[in-house]
DNA sequence: AGTGCGATTGACT
DNA sequence: GTCAATCGCACTA
């Protein structure tokens, strides 16, 4: 397994979120317990939030919690949604730039059994299909937020092993602003992709 | 200092 | 299909 240089990630939100498509995500958790261990998984579903998009978090300016979508693309921004579930995002422009690209979904690959227990769930399919289910899968939390995901550590991306099926893309969900945006990318017909039936064809 | 609101999920009718 | 849970923080005053 290969961890991903910087200069292989694509400059420009959509090009990232679009390249990360059929890549790995790797989480290396401390084996000291039952909850430890290796989990990693095919990224299969990405939303871009470019700069300047109303949508992004970083549309209002840099704030506390927002910074870490401003560090050079390949950095992580973890945050909390609705309360209960942690989002994982990839920064995707320049250092100084607001903007990133949403992990939504993968198709889990190693530390199956670790993954299940983190879920409470044995349903393969659902494991990590959804943002908050991936970050929950791969034990994914704010201490993660600002790392660099081209470096070793807890959490980094790796190459895939072959390419990608065919790539589709559809307006971003969940969002109430920019709807419209096709900044939505997923492999095609994969059942570990999220959302209705007619946005995974 | 108080208020409103999510880049969702899981339980339930 | 509907709906509440739950929390940090940005925004307003």
């Amino acid at each position: 397994m290969r961890r991903l240089t910087r200069a292989e990630l694509p400059i420009g939100t959509s090009a990232l979120a679009r390249f990360l498509i059929g890549k790995l995500l790797v989480s290396e958790y401390p084996e000291d317990g039952i909850t430890g261990g290796r989990t990693s998984g095919r990224i299969v579903e990405t939303e871009a939030y470019p700069p300047g998009d109303a949508a992004g978090h970083a549309f209002r300016g840099p704030t506390p919690r927002h910074q870490a979508l401003y560090l050079e693309r390949g950095h992580a921004y973890v945050y909390l949604a609705y309360g209960t579930s942690l989002m994982c995002n990839v920064s995707s422009e320049a250092a100084g730039v607001g903007a990133g690209v949403l992990l939504r979904a993968l198709e889990p690959l190693e530390g199956i059994e670790l993954m299940e227990a983190r879920r409470g769930t044995t349903k393969r399919l659902d494991l990590a299909r959804g943002p908050g289910r991936l970050a929950a899968a791969l034990a994914i939390d704010r201490s993660l937020n600002g790392i660099d995901l081209c470096a070793p550590g807890r959490l980094w991306l790796a190459a895939g092993a072959g390419k990608p099926g065919p790539i589709g893309r559809s307006p971003r969900i969940g969002i109430t602003r920019e709807v419209d945006r096709p900044w939505r990318f997923y492999e095609r017909g994969s059942p570990f992709v999220s959302g209705p039936a007619r946005l995974r064809v």
